[in-house]
DNA sequence: CTTGGTTCCTGCGTGC
DNA sequence: TGCACGCAGGAACCAA
């Protein structure tokens, strides 16, 4: 499941192999990938264009072309995207092909089929709800103690579920919110508006953290995640709690326990998140 | 406004 | 061994 540390390793692995190449081809497996244009459209629009850069907002890829406009790509759940040479086998599940001079094949990959792309000619996001009302990003600087607790204040919802909403918080998903919860020392179910400003700071300083440590090591492959340049990442090794039904807290020797928090399974540590 | 449920999709784990 | 079934999950959308 990519998230902000994720995309951001895709981002940095891929800008310097796709910068400044020509397009020769687009090829469009899966039609639905697209949310606001046609195949036809697509195709025709990128033929001979170049990438000029590579940007991120929360989960969110953004490709610039040179002609002002945009690729903007969210991998949801099951999205590679690699930059590798060309005519390598196709794999089941491929989405797109770009064919770029240098032998280069920007090709994503998408299992689950969640993945979406979409074709901005216009500035700003407006077409995109995700992208316009994504919220401060961890480790944005107006990302403080005060900002999470005006985000958290009068909630009744679990601060899970508060910290997984794109528009308080960019980019976080569930991996990292469980993994900051539990470096908190926070129960992922207690109601958002519930914490002290001691638990808050805890929380703010343990998802910066987090996300750092996230991006140090390249991201976490848990299942489907690789990078621009088809490797795993290596944030799976440090995970706590993630993943970790039944196995022991590193905490206080308990097993880690699982329950399901606005549809998504939570993983804790029943004595050491309170 | 907030909150929770549903939907999209495919592969995998479970149980008979 | 084989098959049906439920589940996993990010975010848009809908209903209350």
């Amino acid at each position: 499941m990519p998230e902000l540390p994720e995309v951001e390793t895709v981002r940095r692995t891929l800008e310097p192999k796709i910068l400044k190449r020509r397009i020769l081809d687009t090829e469009v497996h899966y039609p639905r990938l697209l949310q606001n244009c046609t195949e036809s459209e697509l195709v025709s629009y990128l033929q001979s264009r170049r990438f000029v850069k590579l940007d991120r907002r929360g989960k969110y890829l953004i490709a610039v072309l040179d002609s002002g406009s945009r690729l903007v790509l969210h991998l949801r759940m099951t999205g590679r995207l690699t930059a590798l040479p060309s005519g390598l086998p196709l794999e089941k599940h491929t989405s797109l092909q770009i064919h770029m001079d240098g032998d280069l094949e920007l090709r994503l990959v998408d299992q689950r089929k969640f993945a979406t792309l979409h074709l901005l000619h216009e500035s700003g996001y407006g077409a995109i709800k995700g992208l316009a009302t994504m919220g401060v990003e961890p480790l944005d600087s107006g990302f403080t103690p005060e900002y999470l607790k005006a985000q958290l204040e009068g909630r009744t919802a679990s601060v899970k579920s508060v910290i997984l909403d794109q528009r308080r918080i960019g980019g976080l998903g569930n991996i990292y919110a469980d993994e900051s919860l539990y470096r908190a020392g926070i129960f992922p179910g207690k109601p958002g508006g519930s914490l002290t400003f001691d638990e808050i700071q805890r929380l703010h300083t343990s998802i910066r953290a987090v996300i750092r440590e996230g991006i140090r090591f390249r991201g976490t492959t848990f299942r489907d995640y690789v990078d621009g340049d088809g490797k795993s990442g290596g944030f799976q090794e440090r995970l706590q709690v993630y993943g970790k039904e039944g196995e022991t807290c590193r905490g206080c020797g308990r097993p880690i326990a699982r329950i399901k928090l606005a549809g998504r399974s939570s993983y804790y540590c029943a004595y050491c998140q309170v």
